[in-house]
DNA sequence: ATTAGCACTCACCAGAGCAGAGTGCTAACA
DNA sequence: TGTTAGCACTCTGCTCTGGTGAGTGCTAAT
């Protein structure tokens, strides 16, 4: 059943208004502050009827309405006007995003904490994701005998850096070859090609040319042990604690809790941004329990065609969503850009 | 004027009952809770005389005592027994700290997290000065026409990247002419030692060898500008708000504001570890005017002889003083170990 | 279908009253 | 002279009360 044009109207009101106090909201601020030229009574029964259709909520008896997660949802989806940034928004963000850095990890800590900064909400990004790269080179330096740093080099100017075991009874030389043999096999490839599969067929290959099998197929493996886990930027998690929604301190603390586990903010932005386009996930769509009175909004950046990363806005649910869309819509195209410039292909 | 025994008994009292429960303390309660016989009313008398001479406050008339700064640090100095962990507690540590990571930035962020977990407050820790280690080798791999990535690998196993604009007009050859140059004349200097007269020395060298003088010169200098700022790991943020002592929320968001600089948090932890022992700053003694009702335990780590970084925790000018002394000093203990186990100097 | 009017609900606030913890002072005691 | 019992007093924190105002829901009139 759908809404008539009317109820959209108050609806709408209801949410904007309810946006910028955070107060619940009456019949007659509606009345007085947008003109629909309908007297309190007639709005309060419409908010009734919202109500009963569950895109409202009465906190308690007799007070005004906050929309409920189903209101949020139907404004994000057909109510709410994005609007563009004014020029002299524009220019502030230019101001203040300015970037000189070139290392993709320092600019996108930057850039959550710009994101923040202009929000006033807390800004989770997803780190650039290696796989997406080609394999340039590998190096080795034994540091001891028992040890060695590995530095794994990409074309996009991604530098990975291990320390390994080394096998024991692998002398310099053999070290050398094997190394070399890598980055014969591996130059160009892209980096999540490189698949278990893929480090079987070497091994095979290893067993046919050399001597020193097991060493070498050991040192193979711990080398492309690269951390999986994908690190998260956190910008602005102070913003929480200025929202007039988590004034109670048990609150917070459960969201700040949730904010130090990685591993947990990395599958949720993975998952929200799954579909590679601007995405809003409201109050309990959230999977972890501890943030489901906020709401996110994510985005994905990329370097030329591939996606290698998300940015994502954390906000109570009672978020500005129109205006946080505007400026994470322009900031994931100004970061875009920067990536695209530092780290274009060569040709 | 020093305290009598009996003042110092009741004043230690006074102190371990309200780190206990952070409530002010009254005479009663140290008379039942304390064998010192005596009575409330000469308890109280004496309590008097602390206020009187500063080592105690009234939050309000004839409400408990709490203790004052100077109060704190008095007993911090000459009051306070620290204990020894028991055997329980040191495995238990020995389970959680259990690090099988070997790269100097992972143990450090790891360290900050245990920390922060096994004492209930935050862990500040001043990431490792690449300044103290030995020049190992610069290697340069150009991205493309104008920009190249320059890695700096240290004895210790540091790994340091950046991407430098390439001078104009300079080739290929004449790149690795220089690079080659420098890790002749840099191998084995200790990163500190690299300063700029040495720069300037090399600068004339260079003239004198070649004949692309200007542009090697910018290259020179592009990579070397690494980053002098000090990286500073948190740990257990969150741990503020489970501080009966912080239940205002604006209170919080100054000391979260706070913790969001870390130009702030590190030379904080410069300043307060200059000498190189444990170090107590209580309340007011921090430079800081947001985070003045917190205290900051301080301690340095070490690789070899050079101390490379320091370790803090931050809570409240309530803390548990001698239980975090205790462990920060037993985590001290145990990241030089790791440390100086995965980066011993080959021989 | 809309609206004016009205009774009703509930949060919020201020003030009053009360219990409890704690002090400071005085006077008695060893 | 140091210690202690006793007592009046202070202040917080809690609960209860009543009043105010914002807001609703219902009914009846337009």
């Amino acid at each position: 059943m759908s809404l008539s044009q009317r109820k959209k109207q108050i609806l709408q009101a209801v949410i904007t208004e309810y946006i910028k106090t955070a107060e619940p909201v009456g019949s007659r601020t509606i009345a007085r502050r947008y003109d629909l030229d309908l007297s309190p009574a007639t709005i309060r029964n419409e908010m009734s009827d919202l109500e009963e259709m569950g895109y409202l909520e009465q906190p308690y008896t007799s007070s005004g309405r906050i929309p409920s997660q189903k209101g949020y949802r139907f404004y994000v989806d057909s109510l709410m006007e994005v609007k563009d940034l004014s020029a002299g928004e524009i220019a502030w963000i230019q101001k203040i995003y300015n970037i000189k850095l070139k290392e993709i990890d320092k600019i996108v800590q930057h850039t959550a904490k710009v994101l923040s900064a202009i929000t006033r909400y807390t800004t989770l990004i997803l780190g650039p994701q290696i796989q997406k790269s080609t394999f340039e080179q590998l190096q080795i330096f034994p540091l001891d005998a028992e040890k060695a740093l590995v530095i794994l080099t990409t074309d996009t100017g991604f530098v990975e850096n291990k320390i390994i075991e080394l096998p024991r009874m692998l002398s310099t030389e053999e070290l050398f070859k094997v190394v070399n043999f890598l980055n014969r096999k591996l130059k160009g490839l892209s980096i999540d090609r490189i698949t278990s599969s893929m480090m079987r067929e070497m091994k095979v290959e290893l067993v046919h040319q050399m001597d020193f099998i097991e060493q070498a197929v050991s040192l193979l493996e711990e080398s492309f042990s690269f951390e999986k886990e994908k690190k998260v930027y956190l910008g602005g998690t102070a913003n929480i604690l200025s929202q007039p929604d988590f004034k109670d301190v048990t609150k917070i603390k459960k969201i700040f809790d949730v904010l130090e586990e990685e591993t947990l903010l990395s599958k949720l932005l993975e998952e929200a941004s799954a579909e590679d386009r601007m995405n809003v996930i409201i109050g309990e769509e959230i999977k972890i329990q501890e943030i489901q009175e906020c709401s996110l909004i994510t985005a994905t950046y990329h370097l030329g065609e591939k996606t290698i990363g998300s940015i994502g806005v954390l906000g109570p649910t009672r978020m500005d969503y129109s205006k946080v869309i505007t400026i994470v819509e322009h900031i994931t195209q100004e970061l875009n850009n920067i990536l695209n410039d530092v780290y274009r292909k060569k040709s």
